[in-house]
DNA sequence: AGATTGAACAATCTGTTGATTATTCAGAAA
DNA sequence: TTTCTGAATAATCAACAGATTGTTCAATCT
């Protein structure tokens, strides 16, 4: 089983350097076959298409960036909305560079959310955990207020459902979507109804 | 000029008419010419083009709809949450249903948002002037607070975009968006940070 | 037996052709 | 002169053939 998870690994790497060379579209199954010192039909026993070598790829790069995702949620010396900010800016940074950059990473996005829609939902699922994460800590300091933090993520989520593939819903430049997040945040993070916090002293005769 | 002005109210309404009985790529301007007793060429002299025409039609009914969207955003028997509430569910439903019941007026919207993306931004400022209203009126009566309130209404515009175009941008049945709707207000209105409405009374010793 | 191949098959892409149709504009009608 | 026409033009679309390529599987190898 070591041998055939090895094999697997091969055959993700060759198709990383094809596809980032020359694209997901102009790459040919036969190629990547032949990196690997082996017939096309072979790579069936270890995928069953060509599409799930780049779902593994991309699994395998954003777990990567997730972990970091992480770190910024639960970072000990940071308030709620600090962590909060964190994490839905280098979301939104990370992501938009990638794809800006990198026009093999924008295919292979584009490929993926389009043909695979259940990779973007387990994203988010991810993503969600983290958040409750942070809403969890955020309760227990007495930060935030949240009866159902599942809930209050999927909101968030939601809310935020604009900075998570910049590119594929506008064509906004970085600096804009920045400082939109940035207003979209303090909305959620402070709401529209009056807080009472600034004046706590009694006010009625 | 009066005169002008009902030969382009006869185009449109042929228009209208060839298109949400036909769909917009299957009707030809020579038939819409025919329809209106006139050459292909003589409706150049009232619309730039094709799409023109869809979007004259797309303006008209859209005009209709913001005047009872800024009803509900005044309503004086309501507090301001309930109106933001009536405001955004309005919205939803309204288009949520016409895209859903009628293919043509999809193929409309499809092609319209495509190949004039300057339309929904003047739909969306037409609506941002609305929420300017009712944040106007919701902090004269100290409902809301919002110090610049043209970005808040660009945030709250951003927080509910999955909401404005529903089946653009995700698969979700309307009892679902609707649920996330409730939720996403929810949060706009409340905030994740602690309010101390609750306990307006003294607390320190 | 299980692993691997590579030819066969089916699905998809590419380029091309012909037709359809949006748009223009020189000239006719008013 | 101004308004309109309709043939000419250019852009787009539909359909098809041929080639390319993802996928399968009977046969071969280990």
């Amino acid at each position: 089983m070591a041998e055939k998870d090895n094999v697997r690994c091969q055959i993700i790497e060759a198709a990383k350097k094809r596809f980032s060379h020359f694209g997901y579209a102009k790459t040919t199954m036969a190629e990547v076959a032949t990196d690997c010192s082996m017939s096309p039909g072979n790579l069936y026993r270890f995928f069953p298409g060509k599409l799930d070598i780049a779902e593994a790829i991309a699994t395998e790069t954003y777990e990567r960036d997730l972990e970091y995702l992480r770190k910024l949620a639960v970072a000990p010396n940071k308030n709620a909305r600090e962590r909060l900010h964190d994490l839905l800016f280098e979301e939104l940074r990370r992501t938009y560079n990638k794809l800006e950059s990198d026009p093999r990473a924008f295919e292979m996005a584009t490929v993926i959310s389009r043909e695979r829609p259940t990779f973007a939902n387990w994203m988010l699922a991810n993503e969600r955990r983290i958040l409750v994460e942070l809403l969890d800590e955020a309760e227990r300091r007495g930060e935030f207020v949240a009866e159902d933090k599942e809930l209050t993520a999927e909101m968030i989520q939601s809310a935020t459902m604009k900075f998570r593939y910049p590119q594929l819903w506008s064509k906004l430049t970085l600096p804009k979507l920045e400082r939109e997040l940035e207003g979209v945040l303090k909305l959620i993070v402070d709401g529209l109804c009056p807080h009472h916090a600034q004046r706590p002293q009694v006010n009625a005769a």
